[in-house]
Parts: C-alpha cells; structure tokens; sequence
DNA sequence: CGGAGTGTTAGTCG
DNA sequence: CCGACTAACACTCC
C-alpha cells in the first residue's frame, strides 16, 4: 500500500479522487471505440435534462435508430460520430463517467469514485441511458452534473474543435508552437497549460506533473520562461501524457466480472496527493501546496526552479 | 453540525 | 486582449 493519503476502496482497490483529463478521455475513447462502433442505438433515456444542451427532445430523436461511425475526441471532449452525419459531443468536466456494459463485462472511464459497482447500474447518478440493439447499455454518471452532452452538426463541430489550443502528442505541439502561446503572458506557466485555448487536454493533475518533471516552478511568469526551460516544457508535457495513456491514466477502471482492476497511472504520479512528503526525485525538499491559477497546486521547492 | 475544499468550463468584471 | 474571479453542484473532510 503506498504511503499517499488514499480516499477510499473498490474492493481491495484504493482509488484518490481524481478528474478525467487527456489521458483518461482517450482511454475511454479506445475503449469504446472496440464496443461501440455501429451498433444501432434502440433507445436513449434522459433522466437528467440538464445534462443535455440544445434539448433533450432533439437530442433523443437523433439518436435514435442512429449508430456510431467513430468516437474521436479534442482536449477533453469526446466528439462521436454518428451514422446520420451529426456529431454527439460528450464533456464529463469533473466527476463524468462513461460505463459500457454488456452482460457481466463492464467497461469505465472517467471519475474514479465509486459511483456503481458491477450489478447495481444505473445509480442515482445515471443521467443518460443509451440501449444497443445488442442488449448492451452504455451509461453517463455524474455526480456533480457539470457534465453534459450535446449533438451539433458538423460546422459546429469544426467549430468547436478549431477553439482548442495546441495538443500534447499531436503535431502542431511544436517547440515554436508552445513557445508563442507562453511568450509575453503574465500569467504562471500552469494557467497556459490548463487554459483549453492555449494548450489543450491538460487539467490540474498533469499540469502539477509536467511542471515537476521540467522542474519549473507552476507559479512562475510563463512570458519569462527560458528557451532552454521551454523545450524541457515541450519534452515533460508529451512525456507525462505519453505515460499517462499508456497506464490508462489515473481514473480508469476496466472491470472484467467483479473484479481486476488494470493498470493505474496513480502509482506513477510524482506530486500529486504528495504535499508534506519528502521530494522523490531531490530527497531533500518537502512538497509544497499552495493555489496557482485558482486550483491546489504541488511543487518541490528544492528541486523546481 | 457546518464551512471549507475539491477542480472544469463558461461567463463576468476590471 | 488578458487575467482574475465565480457559479454551477454534490460530497468529503475537519
């Protein structure tokens, strides 16, 4: 068991309160791309109207008897493709969850907490309900509703999409690239990186964790960053993101059955939970927390400069 | 028991 | 334009 503060147990499994960013999104993304994809779509149940923007009536007439092309995704927010040409936007903000379920097999992603268990879908906190022609269902949980869904046509779909700002792993995060959207900002270094805008997918968790690993300082001017700190920036923040995928980030669960949770880049996390401890990387510094760019923020201050 | 904290995004305000 | 702040909401922590 490690020695960070833990929030709770699934089972034999400690979870820590965490929120789907790039890497849980995209770990969803594939997971549901291999269940999803062309399944005809026999009904939607909205339990929750606030979950939906631009109506629920429209909402569920276009979903119905429809199906999913393709599940891609921006930043944080999953654009699913459907058969008719429409797009359904799909946002879990802080406590979404995504809950595939066919049979005993259930697939999830999203907010950690346990929101459901094996058996007991839907829960109080199901707010939308699609059924598959196969009898499978798919489940939108959210605890705090912030999350919602959305179908668009397709220019508005562009036109979301063009908003986002340059993506860690994806071409257009260049080194010049992330050097134009920090230069002359006042503004520390970790609100550029978790303004969706200027660089996008990256929220409080990763952000902390990309600092620490360029060993900057969350808190410091983005505009005075060096060169040099900069193309460590570049390097750390693909890093991090590359890891998290790989592990399937920090919130993802894959049960088979009841139980077998998978890989959990929880383990991996550097500063994140970790205030008061001793620095792993320096030995010497105690990690710090204090607000930067309104959100709890961890930092060495021995080691990050 | 109750107030503070949690952290995403849209919207407001200076 | 830029950046700081807040509401939306539900639950945990102290």
């Amino acid at each position: 068991m490690s020695d960070r503060e833990k929030n709770g147990k699934i089972g034999n499994i400690d979870y820590f309160i965490v929120m789907p960013e790039l890497p849980e999104v995209e770990t969803i993304r594939r997971g549901l791309e291999k269940t999803i994809l062309n399944k005809k779509i026999a009904g939607v149940e909205v339990k929750n109207k606030k979950a939906i923007r631009g109506g629920a009536d429209n909402f569920v007439r276009t979903l119905k008897n429809n199906s999913i092309k393709k599940v891609g995704r921006v930043g944080k927010l999953l654009m699913f493709e459907l058969a008719d040409g429409n797009y359904m936007f799909a946002h879990m903000k802080m406590t979404g969850q995504l809950i595939y379920r066919f049979d005993h097999k259930v697939f999830a992603g999203g907010h950690n907490l346990p929101h459901f268990t094996e058996t007991d879908l839907p829960t109080k906190y199901s707010r939308v309900i699609w059924s598959f022609n196969d009898g499978s269902k798919l489940y939108f949980n959210d605890m705090r509703k912030f999350g919602y869904l959305q179908i668009v046509d397709r220019e508005k779909k562009e036109k979301t999409a063009s908003a986002y700002g340059i993506e860690p792993l994806t071409k257009n995060f260049t080194v010049d690239n992330l050097k134009k959207v920090l230069a002359e900002r006042k503004a520390p270094v970790k609100a550029v990186l978790i303004n969706q805008q200027l660089v996008s997918g990256i929220g409080n968790i990763y952000a902390d964790e990309i600092c620490f690993e360029a060993k900057i300082k969350p808190d410091r001017p983005a505009g005075k960053l060096t060169e040099e700190e900069i193309k460590i920036l570049h390097k750390s923040a693909n890093k991090i993101i590359e890891k998290a995928i790989k592990y399937g980030g920090t919130t993802f669960k894959d049960y088979v059955n009841a139980h077998g949770a998978k890989g959990n880049f929880v383990e991996y996390l550097k500063v994140y939970k970790r205030e008061k401890q001793k620095c792993l990387r320096c030995k010497k510094g105690i990690i710090s927390v204090k607000r930067v760019a309104g959100r709890g923020t961890r930092f060495c201050p021995v080691c990050q400069k």
